[in-house]
DNA sequence: TCCTCTTGCGCC
DNA sequence: AAAGGGCGCAAGAGGA
């Protein structure tokens, strides 16, 4: 065994259980051999009991899902980091796998990452099963050693000690996601199969026998839809046909859009509306998508830490954070167990009254319902122009009657308006803005001007352009700092379900769902009130952790449920 | 037939 | 006149 160490490298043998280790320091220097093991899980395990060091790896995909169900209490994952380091080093873009990173640190060609135009992704899934993009004959050890040390290199390289520090929360936090993504894929979130076929059944009628066949109630809504349509059959899931029987009958339509059928006052409209509900229902999360992802009592998605550029998860396949509401009565604990469900209330404008150290706005976030104390201290106790009015200023909009509500505001909360008056500008100008701790957003791009359509002329395309990325830059520092934010209670959560006692690991509470600012733990009755202690900790260490002495508050809704469907 | 683009809607 | 951020997914439209 390597001795005990504050990091190690480590790295799995491409078949078979063994790998190897290597122990490293804080910068990434060995303090010893390689090692190889035949039995990873095994000398992973007992140096995780010697002193929790934090393990170093490619990427966790490769590195960590092999162990599972193995707990590890750290990582630093090379593949994330080097996302975070390329963003911050304004070369956002650049390919970050592995081999790539090994390749600028040798002046090597850079191997475009998998997925990115112009890579052949047959070609690589049969011949790089790591993904890890290393030239052919190179040592996996030696290029995760040496791409570490430039990566603790790259972040002790930046000036103001209180941004670099705040930088490697970021690091920290963000592979602490990795390991969370990877055991939320590995155990699943618990899906009653039996409960999601009932609900189908009761919107959709009974699952058709032969798959691919429309369910009863959508045929009927077809055929009613076409009889109040003048007759003739058209496909409603045809925006164009859609738009042509709706002419037909003297309706002239801009789009198939629900909002826009929902002022439309013909018989048709209705059914139209129902019909998308349905179809929509059928077509995303129905008997199709059960069979593909649902399956042995777990939906088992795949999440993409960092898919976002603003640090929110993406995930791929089963659209796993768009499980309609209508559906969630399906998510229920096993026997003997609960689930804690909690989200953060009002998570965006807490942010920003943090970021903005807007005295005023702090107070008023200082309450449970913030919108209400907005509306009591602002908007003489309107909530809805209070909530529209500050959402507008998040976002951006300017349009409907939302003018006035912006003035007030301004008025009222002069500094936290003009922080996002100010990401706004920056971004229009083409600059870049940050999160809380450090992530950068893109620098403005083709895809800006390919926003507009059918300009007038190129000045007035550029202007639009520019208030696009203005929008984007103005929602991004808020949107950036939440997901900062989230993921440093992920985090510190993940920690503290780790540490509660269990009698096996098959007994300990884990996170099986997290959603931007929501998080649900699947837990043994007995431990639901730890587990919902250990949320509201959670939540208080990453408010200190990211923001500081803010006086800002977040708090989160919480409840202890059998069933998703009857949180909140 | 295969592929990409567009549309629309689910979630935050 | 136009005027709200971020995603993933499925189906249709339409070109190669």
């Amino acid at each position: 065994m390597p001795p005990a160490a504050p990091r190690f490298a480590l790295v799995p043998d491409p078949h078979g259980p063994g790998g190897r280790l290597q122990p490293l320091d804080d910068t990434g220097a060995t303090l010893g051999p390689p090692v190889h093991t035949p039995d990873l899980a095994a000398a992973v395990a007992e140096q995780e009991a010697a002193g929790a060091p934090r393990w170093v790896w490619a990427a966790a995909d490769s590195a960590y899902t092999p162990l599972l169900p193995l707990r590890l209490a750290r990582c630093h994952d090379l593949r994330l980091v080097e996302a975070l380091l390329l963003a911050h080093e304004s070369r956002f873009g650049a390919p970050r796998s592995l081999g790539a990173a090994w390749a600028r640190l040798n002046q090597l060609p850079v191997p475009p990452d998998l997925g990115e135009p112009g890579t052949p992704a047959e070609q690589d899934s049969l011949f790089a099963p790591d993904r890890l993009q290393l030239p052919p004959g190179t040592d996996t050890l030696r290029a995760v050693v040496a791409v570490h040390a430039e990566q603790q290199r790259r972040v002790q390289a930046i000036a103001d000690p209180a941004a670099r520090a705040r930088f490697r929360l970021l690091v920290a936090a963000e592979s602490a996601g990795a390991l969370v993504a990877a055991e939320m894929a590995y155990d699943g979130l618990p899906w009653r199969a039996d409960v999601h076929d009932a609900l189908l059944t009761e919107l959709l009628g009974p699952r058709p026998h032969i798959p691919g066949t429309q369910p009863a109630r959508l045929a009927e809504l077809s055929a009613e839809l076409q009889q109040a349509l003048g007759g003739r059959p058209f496909n409603p899931d045809s925006h164009s046909q859609v738009l042509r029987a709706f002419a037909d009958q003297g309706v002239q339509l801009g789009s198939t859009r629900s909002w826009e059928l929902r002022g439309v006052d013909h018989p048709a409209a209705a059914l139209m509306i129902r019909y998308k509900e349905l179809s929509r229902i059928h077509a995303a999360h129905g008997w199709a998508w059960q069979d593909a992802w649902a399956r042995g009592g777990r939906f088992r998605p795949e999440y993409v830490v960092g898919g976002v550029v603003s640090g929110r998860w993406a995930s791929r396949g089963g659209g796993a954070l768009q499980i309609p509401r209508i559906l969630r009565g399906a998510v229920v604990a096993d026997p003997g167990w609960l689930l804690v469900v909690a989200d953060a209330a009002q998570l965006e404008p807490r942010v920003l009254a943090a970021l903005s150290r807007d005295a005023g706005l702090a107070r008023t976030a200082a309450a449970g319902d913030l919108y209400e104390a907005l509306a009591a201290t602002a908007f003489q106790g309107d909530r809805d122009k209070a909530k529209l009015g500050l959402l507008g200023a998040m976002y951006g909009q300017t349009s409907g009657d939302i003018g006035p509500l912006l003035a007030t505001l301004r008025r009222r909360y002069p500094a936290a308006m003009g922080y996002v008056e100010s990401a706004a500008r920056t971004g229009e100008d083409g600059g870049v803005v940050h999160s809380r701790l450090g992530r950068a957003c893109p620098p403005p791009s083709d895809a800006w001007l390919d926003l507009t359509e059918a300009p007038d002329s190129a000045g007035e395309a550029g202007g639009r352009s520019a208030r696009a990325r203005g929008r984007f830059t103005r929602n991004f520092v808020i949107q950036a700092s939440a997901a900062d934010w989230a993921l440093a209670l992920l985090a510190a959560l993940r920690r503290r379900l780790n540490a509660l006692p269990a009698g096996s690991p098959a007994d300990r509470p884990h996170l099986v769902f997290f959603q931007h600012d929501e998080v649900v733990v699947h837990t043994p009755a007995n431990l639901a009130d730890q587990v919902a202690a250990a949320v509201a900790e959670a939540a208080e260490e990453a408010r200190l952790l990211v923001f500081g002495d803010t006086p800002v508050r977040f708090p989160l809704s919480t409840a202890v449920v059998d069933c998703y469907a009857d949180a909140k």
